[in-house]
Parts: C-alpha cells; sequence; structure tokens
RNA sequence: GCCCGGGUGGCGAAAUGGCAGACGCAACAGACUUAAAAUCUGUUUCCCUAAAGGGAGUGCGGGUUCGACUCCCGCCCCGGGCACCA
C-alpha cells in the first residue's frame, strides 16, 4: 500500500516554510566554502509547470541539499523571468495591464514549485518585472550606453505583422513554426555592440566546464576566421574583399559583389544596367530565409565591369549574386572556384574560367578542391604549402599597398529593441536641441505607463507612443523638452543578469554588493535546457564581460560549470506499417486496438497502435507486445510493429502534468523518478510504469520504518547494534550515492539506494541508528519522506541540519572475495580468496579449480593474468 | 553538406580496458487471499539441449590486446545544432 505522502509532504513544506530552513544568510560564516547552485529561471507561463522543470529543478536541489550536508554554505535561489509576449498578447485582446495575468502565474508556479519540496531561499526571490529589478536592468542599459556600446540605427529587422512585434533573427524561425507571418522592414533600432566582445567571448569560452557540444555552439556563432583583405582596384575604385585563402589570389577568375553594395550603382556599365537594377529588386524582396532557402541554385548577373586583381594583373569580371552576403566581411569576394565549392557551382553554370592554383595530394581531382595543398600557377610562389603560402602573401600585400591581415566574425550587433509593451523600457530621452540624452541615474527606475490599449500605433509606433502625457520629460542636460523612448529592450535582458541580483536582492544602492559579489560569484553550477545553448548564455557572458569592464562584478565569467538537462518526451508509441495494419485489421480489432494514422511531410509514415481501456486511449500495454527472433510483434499475430517516444505536445494528447503525478504519488515520487529515468543529460521517454516503480521503493522505505497496520513502529525496529553485514550494506551505498551524487549520476545513486532497501527487506532486527543514517543519503533525493521517517525514528529536529555520513572503510572490508576464472578470455570456473591474497596463491587455487581443469588439459600454459580483486585468465595454447 | 550527441534484453538503463545486462519496468510462476488489489518469493539476452552443458551476443566491417560496450580505422542508422559567413 502506498505511503500516506499528501499529510507527509504538507506538514514538511509548511514546517521548512515556518522556519524558514534552507534561509541563506545575508552574512554567512565566511570560514566555510561556498557554493552557488543555479537553475535557469522560468517564463511564468499560463500553462503552469510541465515535467520538463522538475527534471533540472530536482538535479539542482539534490546538489543543494548534498552541499549543504557538507558543510558548504549554498545559495539556491528561484524567480522568474516574467516579460514575455504571452502576457502581452493576454493585454491585448483583454485590455488589462499584463502585470495581473503575470504575477497571476507567478503564484502558480511558485505554489507548484514549493509543492515538490525544493529547497530555495524564498527571500531571495526576484521577478525581471519588479520595479526594483527593472531599475538595475534600466542601469546596466546606462552603463552600456555610456561606454559606447549602444547605438542606434535604421537597421533591417523582421518584423511580424501579426505580433506587431520586431523579432532577432535568431528568434524568426521558432515564431514562423507557430505560424506568425514575418517580414523584413527598416525601422530605427536599439542595437549592442556584442561584437566588440568577439574576441573575449571565444577565448574565455576555453576555461569553462561546459558541455563540449554547447562551448562549440557558441565557437560557430561568434565564427571567427582568419585571413586578407585585398584591394581589387577598377578605374578609379577599388573593390575590397575578405578572403580566408589569400594564398589561391592567383587562381580568381571574377569577383562577386552583394546585390546592396553601394559600389554596384558605379560600375555598372549602361548595357548591364536594366539587368542588375532587376536582380536587385528581386534580391531585396527575398528575406535572408528564402536566399539560402533557394541556395541550391546559384543566380547572379554580370555589372559590365571589370577588376585588375593585385597579384598578377589581369583584368576579370565583377558580378552581382545574392551568395555574397551584404551584412559580412566587405560584403564582396574574389572568386575562386577551383578551390571554393559555392565559386565552382556558380562557375559552372556562368561558364567562367577555373584555374587551379592548389594541388591536392595524389589521386585527389584538383576542381573543387577546398583544402590545403601546395601552390601552383602562382608564380614566385609555386611551391609553398598553403599555411606558409598565406603568410607570405599576405605579408606581400601590406608590403604593396593592396591589403592586410585580417579576423572577421560572424557575429552581428544584437538587436536590442522590441515594438512591445511589456518590456523595461529604455531610460532614454530624445531632446531636440541635445539629441539622446540618458536618464540620470537617480530617476530611475522608469516604470510604464498605465494604458488600456496594448496595440502598436496604427501609424506603426510602438504600444509606448500611446502614452501621452508619459512620452514628455524634460531633458535632463539643457531643461527643454524632451521625450520618452518608446522602444523596449527585449526579454534577454532580465535573463542577462537575475543571478547576481539573487546575491543581494533588496540592495536599494547597488545592482549587488561588491563585497556579497565577491564571496558567491561565479555560479558553481548552472542547470538548463539546451535550447539556451547559445542566445540567453552567450548574451549573459557579454553583460557580466560588460559589467567586469566596469568594475560591478569580480569574474570575467559567470558560470562556472554548467549542464543541460536532457528532454523528457512523452510515453513510447508503438507504429506500425499501414499497409500490414490494414491487413491484420479485424485481428487487431479483437484485441482493442486501434490505430491512428501519423503523417510525416505529407506521407502516411505509419499507424499508431493505441488500446482503449477504462474508456481512454492509452499506448500499446507490454503484455499486447512480444518478442520473436529479435523483432518485435503484437501478441500472437503476425504484425511486426516498432517502439518510439516524441516530443509532448498538446496536438499529440501525450502531455504529462505534474500536479497529478504529484497528487497521486506525491512529490517525492515524481522527483526521484524523474531522477532516476536515466543519465540527467539524455533525453527519455516518460513511463507511468516508472512512477509506479518509484512509488513502490519509497513504500516499502516508509515500511522499514513505519508498520503499514497500525501506523506505529514497526516491531523490527531496535535499538541495539547493527551487525556486520549491514554496516556493510549501508556503508557501501553511503559511498556510492555520495560519489554519484558530486557526478550527477543520479539514476545510479538510486539504484544504490534500492540494492541497500532490497537487503534491509531481508533482515529481522532493524538497528534505529542504521536506517537513521540510510534517510540521511536518501533526504537529497525525497526529501520529504525523509524527514518523516527521521523524526519517527526519534530525532525531534529537521535532518537539514545534519551531516552526510562519513563512510568508514573498516566496514567495507571483506573476508573472502569470489573471483572468476577465464580461460582464453572466457569465464571457466570460480575461487573464493582473500582479498589481499598473492598472486601465487591466486594462480595456484585457480589452477586447482575443478570447472577449470578439463579446459586446460592438453594444453600448455602460455600466460597468467591477475587483476587483483578483478580476475584471473590463463592464456593456454596446443 | 558541416559540427556535436547517441545506438547494449520486450522497455528505461548499468558496467576505472577485466564476470555484459546492476537497478527499475513489463512478463511468467509461486505464496498470502473466498476472490481481486496490494504485498512477498522466484524466473526472465538469444539459440541448441530433457538436463548437465555448450554456442552466439553491446548498430555493421576490420584492427590493437591475454582480454574490447569501452581504444583505433572505415561505414550505416537515429536525435540535435549550424548552414552560401568567402
Amino acid at each position: 500500500m502506498a505511503y500516506p505522502h499528501s499529510e507527509i509532504e504538507a506538514r514538511w513544506q509548511q514546517y521548512w516554510e515556518q522556519h524558514k530552513t534552507f534561509r541563506t544568510p545575508e552574512e554567512p560564516d565566511r570560514s566555510r566554502p561556498k557554493c552557488y547552485i543555479l537553475d535557469m529561471f522560468p517564463y511564468p507561463s499560463g500553462q503552469g509547470l510541465h515535467v520538463g522543470h522538475p527534471e533540472g529543478y530536482t538535479a539542482t536541489d539534490i546538489q543543494a541539499r548534498y552541499r549543504r550536508m557538507k558543510g558548504f554554505n549554498v545559495l539556491h535561489p528561484m524567480g522568474w523571468d516574467s516579460f514575455g509576449l504571452p502576457a502581452e498578447q493576454y493585454a491585448i485582446k483583454t485590455g488589462e495591464h499584463p502585470r495581473g495575468i503575470t504575477y497571476q502565474n507567478i503564484d502558480t508556479f511558485r505554489r507548484q514549485l514549493k509543492m515538490l519540496g525544493f529547497s530555495y531561499d524564498w527571500d531571495r526571490e526576484v521577478a525581471t518585472t519588479d520595479d526594483e529589478y527593472v531599475r538595475w536592468t534600466q542601469w546596466i542599459f546606462l552603463q552600456l550606453f555610456k561606454k559606447g556600446l549602444a547605438y542606434e540605427g535604421e537597421m533591417p529587422v523582421n518584423w511580424s505583422p501579426d505580433l506587431c512585434a520586431v523579432l532577432a533573427n535568431e528568434e524568426v524561425e521558432e515564431w514562423r513554426a507557430k505560424g506568425h507571418k514575418v517580414e523584413r522592414r527598416a525601422m530605427r533600432q536599439w542595437v549592442l555592440k556584442i561584437t566588440e566582445y568577439a574576441e573575449r567571448l571565444l577565448a574565455d569560452l576555453d576555461g569553462l566546464d561546459w558541455p563540449e557540444s554547447i562551448k562549440e555552439m557558441q565557437r560557430n556563432w561568434i565564427g571567427k576566421s582568419e585571413g586578407a583583405e585585398v584591394d581589387f582596384a577598377m578605374d578609379g575604385e577599388t573593390i575590397r574583399v575578405f578572403t580566408t585563402r589569400p594564398d589561391t589570389l592567383f587562381g580568381a577568375t571574377y569577383m562577386v559583389l552583394a546585390p546592396e553594395h553601394p559600389l554596384v550603382d558605379k560600375v555598372t556599365t549602361p548595357g548591364q544596367r536594366e539587368a542588375v537594377k532587376a536582380y536587385r529588386a528581386a534580391a531585396a524582396a527575398k528575406s535572408d530565409l528564402e536566399r539560402t532557402e533557394l541556395a541550391k541554385e546559384k543566380t547572379g548577373v554580370f555589372t559590365g565591369a571589370h577588376a585588375v586583381n593585385p597579384v598578377n594583373g589581369e583584368s576579370i569580371p565583377v558580378w552581382i549574386a545574392d551568395y555574397v552576403l551584404w551584412g559580412y566581411g566587405t560584403g564582396a569576394i574574389m572568386a575562386v572556384p577551383a578551390h571554393d565549392t559555392r565559386d565552382y557551382e556558380f562557375a559552372q553554370k556562368f561558364g567562367l574560367p577555373i584555374v587551379q592554383v592548389v594541388r591536392p595530394p595524389e589521386g585527389t581531382d584538383w576542381r573543387g578542391y577546398v583544402d590545403d595543398g601546395v601552390a601552383v600557377n602562382s608564380g614566385e610562389f609555386d611551391g609553398l604549402p598553403t599555411a606558409e603560402f598565406k603568410k607570405k602573401i599576405t605579408a606581400w600585400l601590406e608590403e604593396k599597398g593592396v591589403g592586410e591581415g585580417k579576423v572577421n566574425y560572424k557575429l552581428r550587433d544584437w538587436l536590442f529593441s522590441r515594438q512591445r509593451f511589456w518590456g523595461e523600457p529604455f531610460p532614454l530621452l530624445h531632446c531636440e536641441k541635445c539629441g539622446v540624452v540618458p536618464v540620470p541615474e537617480e530617476d530611475l527606475p522608469v516604470r510604464l505607463p498605465e494604458l488600456t490599449d496594448f496595440r502598436p500605433t496604427p501609424d506603426g509606433q510602438p504600444p509606448l507612443a500611446r502614452a501621452t502625457e508619459w512620452l514628455k520629460a524634460t531633458c535632463p542636460v539643457c531643461g527643454g523638452p524632451a521625450f520618452r523612448e518608446t522602444n523596449t529592450m527585449p526579454q534577454w535582458a532580465g535573463s542577462c543578469w537575475y543571478y547576481l541580483r539573487y546575491i543581494d536582492p533588496k540592495n536599494d544602492r547597488a545592482l549587488v554588493d561588491p563585497d556579497k559579489e565577491k564571496y558567491w560569484m561565479p555560479v558553481d553550477l548552472y542547470v538548463g535546457g539546451a535550447e539556451h545553448a547559445v542566445l540567453h548564455l552567450l548574451y549573459a557572458r557579454f553583460w557580466h564581460k560588460v559589467l567586469f569592464d566596469c568594475g560591478a562584478v569580480s569574474t570575467p565569467e559567470p558560470f562556472r560549470k554548467l549542464v543541460n538537462q536532457g528532454m523528457i518526451l512523452g510515453e513510447m508509441e508503438y507504429h506500425a506499417d499501414p499497409a500490414a495494419f490494414a491487413a491484420h485489421a479485424a485481428a487487431l480489432k479483437e484485441r482493442g486496438i486501434e490505430g491512428i494514422e501519423e503523417r510525416k511531410d505529407g506521407d502516411v509514415a505509419s499507424i499508431i497502435l493505441r488500446t482503449r481501456r477504462d474508456g481512454h486511449g492509452a499506448g500499446l500495454p507490454d503484455d499486447l507486445i512480444e518478442k520473436r527472433q529479435g523483432k518485435v510483434f503484437v501478441k500472437d499475430m503476425d504484425l511486426e510493429i516498432t517502439g518510439r517516444a516524441e516530443k509532448m505536445s498538446k496536438s499529440r494528447g501525450n502531455v504529462i502534468n505534474p500536479d497529478d503525478i504529484v497528487k497521486e504519488y506525491g512529490a517525492d515520487s515524481l522527483r526521484l523518478y524523474e531522477m532516476f529515468m536515466g543519465p540527467l543529460t539524455q533525453v527519455k521517454p516518460w513511463s507511468m510504469k516508472g512512477v509506479e516503480g518509484v512509488s513502490r521503493f519509497l513504500s516499502r522505505v516508509y515500511r522499514l520504518v513505519v508498520d503499514d497496520e497500525t501506523g506505529d513502529l514497526s516491531p523490527k525496529l531496535s535499538g541495539g547494534e547493527p551487525t556486520k553485514d549491514q554496516l556493510r550494506s549501508l556503508h557501501a551505498a553511503i559511498r556510492k550515492v555520495g560519489g554519484d551524487i558530486e557526478r550527477m549520476d543520479y539514476n545510479t545513486a538510486i539504484s544504490a539506494m534500492m540494492i541497500f532497501v532490497n537487503e534491509a527487506q531481508a533482515w529481522d532486527a532493524l538497528p534505529r541508528s542504521l536506517l537513521s543514517t540510510f534517510v540521511l543519503i536518501l533526504s537529497p533525493f525525497a526529501p520529504h519522506l525523509a524527514e518523516e521517517l527521521w523524526n519517527r525514528l526519534g530525532h525531534p529536529d529537521s535532518l537539514s541540519g545534519e551531516a552526510w555520513p562519513e563512510v568508514n572503510e573498516e566496514y567495507l572490508k571483506e573476508d573472502e572475495i569470489e573471483l572468476p576464472v577465464q580461460v582464453n578470455g572466457r569465464v571457466r570456473g570460480r575461487i573464493r580468496i582473500a582479498p589481499d591474497a598473492g598472486e601465487e596463491a591466486v594462480f595456484e587455487l585457480a589452477l586447482a579449480c575443478p570447472e577449470v581443469i578439463p579446459h586446460l588439459e592438453g594444453k600448455s600454459l602460455k600466460k597468467r593474468i591477475y587483476i587483483p580483486k578483478r580476475m584471473v585468465n590463463l592464456v593456454a595454447a596446443g
């Protein structure tokens, strides 16, 4: 029978709240080591918590509770990334201020998180929408502004007419996928110069304990490439190009300008004017996405102009083509079709000459060869390997004054303004006389106005333009009339620095007290989804470095160790081939199995098999599945099926609600199940049966202490001393669980506890001290049950102040161990021996082993291997 | 196309180069029960065999090693990211 989890969990949650058990003192004992354990804070959506949230949050909670028991001062806070588009859309629809729904949603999230028993210090809770928080977000922006890292410009932006909002390049896909329209439009925008930090953002990745894949994604995003800029002369004009392969200059047979390149107008010859004009118009109409989507087929137009290759004086044609991007490098390239895939395709299509200048290794075609080799057809440079040639030619270019070495980054400046209401207002004023003037720091925060209509104005101005009174201000410089900035900041702003505010959330003189900052930073463990691999983590690192340069923080990087939890998928679904399904329709119906067609890319990919039990649809239960010859079939049928799990989604109907799980099995079961499913970082399917499994385990733990029938203490409990076997089991568990927590291998830690409980069930007498210690190692995982049992075992206070149990190696020593004996790598027999027995003694016993002897018969012993405490291998031949 | 992950029983998974499949789920059998649920005990990678026992086996093909899920080389498949960045 299940233990009374609801009652137990309510009791201890109330206890923790009343006693502020997990409060981190303002002035912690500085002689202890610190540990800052952080979750990526959630956007409090109206949907409430989903099962993905508790995964990461439980992982950090275990870590926080464990570190406290190990004597660390732990900072483990939670808050809300509460600006966001859904609340704004709700406001537009209802005319209500988004504040209301936002704080309502926060209350729901807070209630749900408290229900899961996380050991957050709730006194440090922050929300990015709080006025006091906005104040410091704006303050940081002012520092950026004063450092010249924020500038204003007419920028082509991604405008979504149905969202009435500007999206960052990175966000376009997400919203398109949700069915919104996105088009390009030029608008006045605020931009942050993240490019100025590109090199540091790249270099400092090396020292971080992050998943290699995430670091690699950031490196690719920053996209550093080293090469040279080269000037090509063209009667009166100069076209500058960027290339990473200056060693292929002799192979440049034409040039390409981006359609937007300003020189296009100047150089186009009258005969080509019409064609060029038409091509540019067509290119302008395409979005970035369309340009790349249609990338398979190269397009372009000859301008009629020619330029001179500086290395050999040859005259080469100048084309325009949209495969050259105006936003990268100089917006112009020299084309070396022999050694660049794109140029090669283009040259083939338009019949342009292809000249080899790199000799590839033997047996490789030089056409389209893009890797390093040896120079040919390159005049005096012939015979040079690529790397050396690059250095020489760069020096040559610099000497002649026609080029120079150059580093380029793919990273673009960060488009920082949105035409929305529900975001931080920019602390900026527009003064007719003085231009853009920052709001004085003592006047922060600039609060949002009260409106009832949150739509953009009919002439396309942001919603803040509707606040006619709010707009009016006085210029702090000249005292003349000024107008407030009507753009707001993107959602990223608040999440760029929240980890700093937790350290000192109530400070009204600084965003964080420098002394406290120095103590707690950097974040020791940061856990969240991989979807923030690039954007949030890059933006936060950028702001942190700016703050570091301002002297506001003491570390160059904010997050020392990063872990991404893997996504939790829906329950496993079984699929069958549609034709086979149809052929077995009758027999399936008999078994209560029905099929749902699944379409992928317009084709029928498969049929999902479902049963209809208890009135609602469910997956195929395991008792209807059977394996034959390594394949999976529906039981007693000739229908082959395959299992697959998919993302949880409303449309698929496979969403699991944490509230339901807590109600039925309890928070401890949910926590424990999510940690037991598999490695934290891995993608894994949900299984309701798995939840029941861990729930049964917790019930068994409960029954070790409490008699199920009476509710009294179990009669097996004793005040006596534990036996040797009991101590060995316990200490093996302590060692395994502690080590696994350090490595965040929670699934195997839980399995170690299960092994202990399986053994403990067989014991007739259970010393209280033994179970008390076990409860301590269980407590980071299932804190409510642990507190309850700790209390029932006779400890009046919460276990949260207890130390993590020490492993006593003495108890783990075995008198005798079993050793497998292999002959030629196959286990043939087993011997029992003292663990510290000498090699000779081991071999003697092994050779005498009755199961081993027949396998050695008639053979000569070539080699004997003994791996202490592991195994014996006897190598025989003949 | 490029860059990361990953591929082990019916399912989730475990294994410093040293007994592959711990632990859990499901399934099967048994105990308890009037019965069911719950609980407890046992079996459960596949193939051959009545059994004792034997053989095969960690996506595929090679290699290194006394010994490979683990290391090396070459492929295949799945998931994610990037994608005309010169």
